[in-house]
DNA sequence: CAACGGCTTTGAGCCAAATCAAGAAACGGG
DNA sequence: CCCGTTTCTTGATTTGGCTCAAAGCCGTTG
């Protein structure tokens, strides 16, 4: 439910790349089955384990695992449990949770498409940390952990645009949260129309101002009000969904300031 | 900044470990210089690229880094520089900016020591994408990028442990991040106090009041407040730094509501 | 034991922003 | 061009939690 709001901005600008060497491969298979392909592949970076991969891992990457359709309440694994690999989401949606003394669930997170879980378990001790269970006839990808190690070690330049993918999405992350946590509305909203103003004077939104406001992490009333104060501060005229900055130095200062 | 907040409680278990073998290698320093070592590794492990690697992978690592002094205020790289190496902040604070066309600095972010800046840009296209200056007298340490990526195909276990401490944190950070956007702070100290329990139904705070409100990103009054609220609904007991909890249930269901 | 300083608790007030409710505008299809 | 639907704006109200200020509660130390 969370990552919505951030994942959103974040992959929102992710593009689909194929490469001529791709293409030669995917000419091995029917029609149908690239298109399944590059579906799992756009799925796959999603993540930010794999966001980084190019296409040669992306095809190693995908003659690995394998698919799995489970029904609803069918209970992967449990606690304990020897982990023999880890699961992405492809559909509907996973409930991982613990159980406590007493036998009462405690949910530590809801798995939604595009997600891993029980992935940190393949690098650590082996053991599955907690239970987990699909709470939506779902798709599931399973890559088994000693073959997927093995192609780690086969391909250390995968391992390292693995890495790679995975530090810069914790930056991102990062920073995007520290914006949401430490600035107000007002400093969101600057940043984000300067962003994306570039050099230019005039911004053209390309999202609904409902849209924006989600992206923004508050909701379209108040985006609404804080556009007629800027407004009224004559540092932005807006018009429709054409904004023009009449301010960039205000504009700039108001970004960067900090709520206290 | 913000970093305290989250870093602190991610980090704050972390453990100092020595192996055998990291110890006879030790042996071929005077004493100054493995206490040099250790403390060099305890600042390396605070930051989630290297928080999973082991010792050996450790000695590999400080073999290959290079220690700066820099002053305040020089400039280490421009953006658009070709990256030769990534860093890591032993002591200090360098601050990371990109120039506005106008020439005004936009700061990204402050890095603290046990951060890295630049890490992102060894992965990547392998420019420099953005300026870096401290703001302080620092110690750094410098990786360079062909040195480490080769020793990272070298040695694809330590590109796997990276993986897994990045994953790992990620997660965590995530988790994090979800509780302290999404609940409020009745819910975030019932998850505290639920886990900090276990199976008991006596808690024993293990810092001061004050720490633990900051630790749940709030402030001591309201901590305060939200205590005497929880014993007046009669779902614990306050005495001191004892908390017993009598209604465990009730405790587990605030913990999991989510403000809407 | 009295004075001091560090925590903790209480109360009062304030503020940003969410929610609720209701118009106004824009849009799109027939 | 009109009418229904969505999107956007505006105002009123509510709210969670922070700040400020003052007082209570210790343990310490001279």
């Amino acid at each position: 439910m969370f990552c919505e709001v951030f994942y959103h901005r974040l992959y929102s600008n992710s593009r689909i790349f194929v490469s001529r060497k791709n293409i030669k491969w995917l000419s091995n298979f029917s029609l149908f089955d690239k298109i399944l392909v590059m579906e799992k592949t756009m799925l796959l970076r999603k993540n930010p384990l794999f966001s980084n991969l190019n296409d040669d891992d992306m095809i190693s990457l995908q003659e690995i695992c394998r698919d799995r359709d489970v029904p609803k309440g069918e209970l992967l694994f449990s606690e304990g449990d020897l982990a023999e690999g880890f699961f992405i989401v492809a559909s509907g949606r996973v409930k991982v949770y613990k159980l406590s003394p007493e036998g009462k669930e405690r949910i530590l997170h809801i798995v939604h498409p595009g997600g891993a879980f029980a992935e940190a378990a393949i690098f650590g001790d082996g053991l599955y940390p907690a239970y987990a269970e699909p709470i939506a006839a779902s798709r599931l990808l399973f890559f088994p952990k000693k073959t997927f190690l093995d192609l780690l070690h086969t391909r250390s330049q995968m391992a390292i645009n693995m890495i790679g993918g995975l530090s810069r999405f914790l930056r991102q992350f990062a920073s995007q949260i520290e914006e949401l946590t430490f600035k107000d509305v007002p400093a969101r909203l600057a940043g984000y129309l300067l962003e994306l103003a570039g050099d230019d004077d005039t911004v053209e939104l390309p999202v609904s101002k409902s849209q924006l406001a989600s992206n923004l992490g508050t909701v379209s009333e108040t985006l609404s009000r804080t556009l007629r104060k800027l407004s009224e501060e004559n540092c932005i005229e807006v018009s429709g969904k054409t904004i023009r900055i009449l301010d960039p130095d205000l504009l700039a200062d108001l970004a960067e300031s900090y709520k206290e």
